[in-house]
DNA sequence: TTGTATGCGTTATCAG
DNA sequence: CTGATAACGCATACAA
C-alpha cells in the first residue's frame, strides 16, 4: 500500500494537480462536475492529503491552536468542547497541544506556530509570570484563559479572560467569616506561586483583613513544589495542618480536587464535615456537587468563559481588534460541606 | 519579525544548510566546534525548524502517536505520563491526539500518518467493532490499549493490552454475591455497545448465573446514547433504578463516575450507602478512594498496562516481531462502599 | 568534514 | 475554467 498523493488522483482523474487542489479546497472556480468527479475519485481511494506538504505551503492557515497545561484538569475538557464547537462554526480548524507541567507552555506554542503556521492561540491554564515576556515572540494573537496575569496594560499584545480571582476567593473566605469561623486554614499552591494561587492567597488575606481576623500563618498551607492540585495532595496537606494542632474551624482549598482530598483526611481522622470542620473549594467540577457532603465551592463559568475567549480572539484576527481583559463572576454555591448546623448557630 | 529559517542560520554561521541540518540532528560526521557554533546561533536567534517541512522530507520517522478517546477519563492522563516516559527513553517522540465522542479514532489516525510519518500507533479507549477492518488501513504498527477487542486472531494486524474485562467485572459481581446480595443492579453502557460495556455486562450474567441467581432484566440499566460515565449520567440512571419499585440490595457501575452518581442518587434518596444498598464501580481512579465512602472497584494497572503497550509496539516496530495480545489482572480493592455490616453478617 | 543540488507533497501564480 | 511550474523549509545523496 504506497502513500498516494495528489499527482496520482490528478492522474485518475486525467486532469492537473492544481485542479485537484482547487477541487479539495473548495476553491470558487472550477467545473462543479469536474470538482464533483475528482472527490469521487479521492474518497474511492481513500486519500488523505499531505498536512505537513499543505502547511509548509499555505500562506494563510486557519489553524488556531489549543495549548492546555494539566490535563487532568476536568474544567478544560469542557472547556475545549466549547472552543472547538465555536471554531468550527467560523470554519476555522483547532489543534489542541497538551502541555506538561515541567514544559514551558510558550515554547511550546512556539514549534507549533512553527509547524502549523497558526493564526491564533488559546492558552488553558499554566502561565507563571518567567513567561510573561516571551508570550510577545509568538506571532499569532494570543487569548490567556484562566491563566490568571493580573497586570495587564493599554496595547498589551494578548488577551485575557477568566474570573477575577481574587475577588472570588474574598467572596468565598468573606462567607466562611460570615459563618463564624474565625480559624479559617487555606490550602494554596507553592509559596513562590505567581499565577491563580497568588490570587487566591490574595483574596483570603483581604477576607481576613476585613473582617478583623489575624492571619495565623500557621493555618496558611502551601504545597512543596510542583503545580499538583490532586485530591492526594490535598489529602497529605490536610493532615498536616490538623496534626499541626492548630485550632481550625473552616478550610479553603484553592481547588475542588484539594478540598475533596481534605475532607477525607478530616474524615479519616475521625472528625466530621461540616460539623468539626467547614470545606470550601473552587472551580466547580462534577465530585463537587456529587460528593458527601456535597462541596462549597466558586463555580467558574467555564462555558462562557471559553465562549468569550474564542469570539476575542476572533475580533482580533479578523478585525485587528484590540486585546482586551475581560473578568467574569463566578458564583459562590454553598452546599453541604460549610452548613452552618453547630453550636454557630445557636448565638 | 520574519519567519527564521535554516538558511538564514546557515548564513548567519558562514556555513551551508547542510551542515546547519547535520548539527541539529546529531549527526556523526560533523566538526564538534563547528556545531557548537552553530547550536549557538540557533539558540540565540530562537531558531526553531519547521517540523512540516521536515516531516515532507523525513523517510524515518521516530513519531509514535497516541490517540486518545474521551479525554474526562482520568485514567488516561496518568497513562499518557508513562507512555511518554517510555518512549522517550527510546528517543522516539510523542504525539498525543485528542479524539472526540463522535469521530472515528482510525480516520483520525490515517490523517495524522499522512501529516507525521508515524511509526507506530497507540490508542486509548474507545473502538466499536465498526472500526474493526479498517485498521488494516493503518500502515504503522498499532497497539490498542484498554479499548476492548474480545476476538484476537493469529497474525492480527495489531496488539492490544487491557484487563480482562470479563474477568474483572466478574470477580466484582461474584464478590458481590458472596455478601449475600441477590438484587444486584448494573449501571451499563449502551444496549448496543460492543467495547468494555459489553464485557462487563458478560462478566455480570456470569457471575449471576454461577451463583445460581435469576437475572433480573429490570436491574439492567442501560444508558441511552452516547459514551458519557460521567456522574451525572450515574445519578440519573440510579435515579430511576430506584423509583422503578424494584428490590435493589447492591450496584455495580461499569465505571467508577458512575458509581459516585449512584452513590449521590441513593444518598439524595434518604438511603444509605451500604446499608441500605452497597455500590461498587470499576477503573480505580483517585476519587474513589477519597470518596465518601470510599468505593469498591476494580483498579486497573494503568501504569502497567501502558508501560507493556509500549514495550510491545517497540518490539514490532523494532524486532519486527508479531502482534500480542495481553491481559492484565486488576485488583478487587474492597472498600466502605460494599462493606457488609447489616443482616447479612447475622447469617 | 563540508557545501550544492534535488525532491518531499502541496498550494499559489500565471499563462493558456 | 484549467494546467504547468515555482516555491514552501528541510534532509540527504553526491560532489568537493
Amino acid at each position: 500500500m504506497e502513500t498516494i498523493t495528489i499527482k496520482d488522483i490528478a492522474k485518475l482523474c486525467g486532469v492537473g494537480v492544481s485542479t485537484v487542489s482547487r477541487a479539495m479546497n473548495d476553491h470558487p472556480d472550477i467545473n462543479p462536475e469536474t470538482k464533483q468527479m475528482i472527490m469521487d475519485v479521492i474518497r474511492e481511494n481513500n486519500y488523505i492529503p499531505n498536512n505537513s506538504a499543505r502547511n509548509l505551503k499555505r500562506t494563510d492557515s486557519k489553524n488556531i491552536a489549543v495549548l492546555v497545561k494539566g490535563v487532568d484538569n476536568p474544567l478544560f475538557s469542557r472547556m475545549i468542547r466549547v472552543i472547538e464547537e465555536e471554531i468550527g462554526k467560523k470554519k476555522y480548524s483547532m489543534v489542541v497541544h497538551q502541555v506538561e507541567y515541567y514544559e514551558d507552555e510558550v515554547e511550546a506554542a512556539l514549534e507549533l506556530e512553527q509547524e502549523k503556521r497558526l493564526c491564533g492561540i488559546i492558552f488553558l491554564g499554566g502561565f507563571y509570570s518567567e513567561s510573561s515576556e516571551s508570550l510577545a515572540r509568538l506571532k499569532a494573537p494570543v487569548v490567556l484563559v484562566t491563566s490568571a496575569k493580573p497586570q495587564f496594560e493599554q496595547n498589551s499584545t494578548y488577551s485575557a479572560v477568566s474570573v477575577d480571582d481574587i475577588r472570588e476567593s474574598y467572596k468565598m473566605v468573606d462567607y466562611l467569616c460570615r459563618q463564624g469561623h474565625k480559624d479559617i486554614a487555606i490550602i494554596t499552591a507553592t509559596m513562590h506561586d505567581e499565577s491563580v494561587g497568588k490570587l487566591r492567597l490574595l483574596g483570603y488575606y483581604k477576607a481576613l483583613q476585613e473582617n478583623n481576623i489575624n492571619v495565623n500563618e500557621k493555618l496558611v498551607k502551601y504545597m512543596d513544589e510542583g503545580e499538583d492540585y490532586s485530591m492526594g495532595r490535598g489529602y497529605q496537606l490536610m493532615t498536616e495542618l490538623l496534626e499541626s494542632g492548630e485550632k481550625i474551624s473552616a478550610v479553603f482549598a484553592i481547588s475542588d480536587s484539594l478540598a475533596i482530598g481534605a475532607c477525607r483526611a478530616i474524615h479519616d481522622k475521625g472528625l466530621q464535615v461540616p460539623e468539626d470542620i467547614a470545606v470550601a473549594g473552587f472551580d466547580g467540577i462534577d465530585i463537587a456537587s456529587y460528593y458527601s457532603p456535597s462541596l462549597t465551592t466558586i463555580i467558574q463559568p467555564m462555558e462562557a468563559i471559553a465562549k468569550e475567549a474564542t469570539q476575542i480572539l476572533f475580533n482580533v484576527i479578523r478585525d485587528k481588534s484590540m486585546h482586551t481583559r475581560k473578568f467574569f463572576e463566578g458564583e459562590l454555591a454553598v452546599r453541604e460541606s460549610t452548613e452552618n448546623n453547630k453550636e454557630n448557630s445557636a448565638d
